[in-house]
DNA sequence: ACTATCGGGACCTCCCGTTGAT
DNA sequence: ATCAACGGGAGGTCCCGATAGT
């Protein structure tokens, strides 16, 4: 009966903050904490700027918040793929990566690590946070599927930290390209290409020789 | 009467303008374009703020000065030792490569691409000139390497944009995350040794097998 | 069905207006005009923010009925103490300068005077009211008690604008050092006493000396 | 030669921050802290916001700083008057009070009393410092010249205390009124034959009768 | 009547670019 | 050429008053 699209604006009970971690996101990984203003952040997430302060104490604080909402939910998410997976490591180490790359694809998480790599000087605890929380958790899981497969006769017995980094390292860094000198490279980068070829020689470069 | 040149308290002028763009190039890539203020600057050339602008117009003319001057001198000398160097194509790939490693080790220059991908968003001219320039110069020079060494029968036949890439964005990477969030980092990379790994890595994929 | 009346948990909406002009005065006696907001005298008057705006148009409205409010009722008293009074002007004064004290000791009333010095220049009309309708009309009350007494011999012919001012001005500067720096002077003041003596020396010297 | 007067600006090597104090104190006196705007102490001291910024840290730095250097060297100017003074302590009590009393009267000094009583809730450390040197240390200077006369054999033997704030409070409770809702009362008060008159009171009270 | 939520705007703070002066 | 001092203005922060909804 009622048509709510008619007023001003609506309660949005319990998205906002959401929505607000949202825009944030996207405006500081476009722009660095430095350059992106409060105005930017509210406009994105179509609220005023003083109702930015209703859910964060500051800029800083809202950042921070940011950060960790945008990674904590999938971090979990590996986790428990890599508790519950019951099949071939390999089978596991696919699907982590590729799901894992995929999300790194996406402009919120994949623009993140440049975020991060932008700011770690000015924002020290937050960047202590990102690598204890975020990039070591991460190699974790990583190598624990590693493990498996050579527990599993799988693959073959190497150093689990340098595959780790051998694995991660080139998305990663695709990734940071991607969001933000890619767009002026005349020689672009075929992401989905990319990773699934670099996946192909990893996985072909463990795998247990069974002669 | 005053022999301004031989004392050693006094400035030479002309060096002021390069003592300057290295103290901002410093600053820009601790804490990023927006952050930085100009009395830093000012402060670490051991100059005052007002000075800045003798040879400067604004913040960004001296950004962009910073990012052309650093940068320029290195290519010039790179090219240089291609264009003049004789014997194998081998040996000029290898001197080649660690010359720029080490430059890029430095901190100066090899914050420079941290810089660019934190500020490409922000300076789109300054980053479409850093890529034509800058990336895409280098990549000719070592792309001019493999090539000669397929001539001349060392190499085989690869796909030369490929083999830069593989050759130069780790360690572009690795500088990278060098001056940004390898300070975090408890699992830290040896540098030298990772340089040397991976050039070994590279030099062996492509040698021509001569059996 | 229901029945509110007897309800403990259910505050009588009649006392509202009351509570909030209470709450608001004691706030502004803390803070002064400008530094108070309006969410302090809501959380102090166990109400919402936007209950205020129900009962008072702005914060300066809510102001100056505080100011008003909790003066006017304590004026009419003494008023009719006077009017009313039989026996001596001794006694009548004597009972007049002791409950206006009394008054002015408690912190309600007692701050007023110390928000009036301070918010006098902000608010030239509310200045206005409270002189005219508060200071003089006290003034006057004290005043036609120490005529009654000249009147009936009991007091000495003194002019009388000085007497009133002898008397009370102590009291207020008192009330206003009490309500300000008092908390941080190592001499503190004792009231009571300093009140009784005060008035033993005043109805002292005004008394006819009958030989 | 040069005609400085048509300069946008001109430098004041050494004054700036005395006339910043100056337009500072006079501004918090009248509309108390929070209600003043840095714009307001700017224009009245004929510079830019930006400026005041050069030489205090905040808001609140430049209010205690208005506040101690208002003060300071005039209590300086009463203790040396005590040491250095020789003749009758009649003398040395009247000149001191006559010339503190003139201060007050003026109006940057004479506000500064209801301006630390107006922001005495929000600025307890400016409080107490105004207390402890400023309060007790007037308070001081005075107590040692009623002691000298208690001495020298010129007053009786009364208890100090209580005669310094018998002699002082007035004064100030008359300043106060003064810079506030004085300007709103019918019935001014004449300062100069006020302050007279009082300072006869005290002095025919305590002198020694010699008979 | 009452509250949660929000828009709008003022003010403090800070920093870039300029001016007066050496 | 160099710098101290300064104006101007933008952005973060905070709060008053208004709105949507119960």
């Amino acid at each position: 009966m009622t048509e709510p699209c008619d007023r001003r604006w609506r309660r949005r009970p319990d998205a906002r903050p959401e929505e607000i971690l949202q825009a944030a996101m996207l405006t500081f990984v476009e722009k660095g904490f430095a350059a992106t203003r409060l105005d930017d952040i509210a406009a994105r997430a179509g609220v005023s700027k003083g109702t930015l302060y209703l859910y964060f104490d500051s800029k800083e604080a809202l950042f921070r918040a940011a950060v960790q909402e945008s990674v904590l939910p999938h971090l979990q998410a590996a986790e428990a793929l890599v508790a519950s997976h019951e099949g071939s490591a390999q089978d596991l180490l696919r699907r982590l990566f590729l799901r894992w790359a995929e999300l790194l694809g996406a402009p919120a998480l994949g623009g993140l690590s440049k975020l991060m790599i932008a700011e770690a000087h000015n924002f020290p605890d937050t960047a202590r946070f990102y690598i204890d929380e975020v990039v070591l958790r991460m190699r974790r899981v990583f190598a624990e599927a590693f493990r498996r497969g050579v527990r599993q006769g799988e693959f073959r017995d190497l150093p689990v930290d340098l595959l780790v980094r051998e694995l991660t390292t080139p998305v990663i860094f695709a990734t940071v390209w991607t969001h933000s000198l890619a767009a002026f490279d005349p020689q672009p980068l075929d992401y989905p290409r990319y990773i699934s070829a670099h996946l192909d020689v990893v996985m072909n470069g463990i795998r247990r020789e069974e002669n």
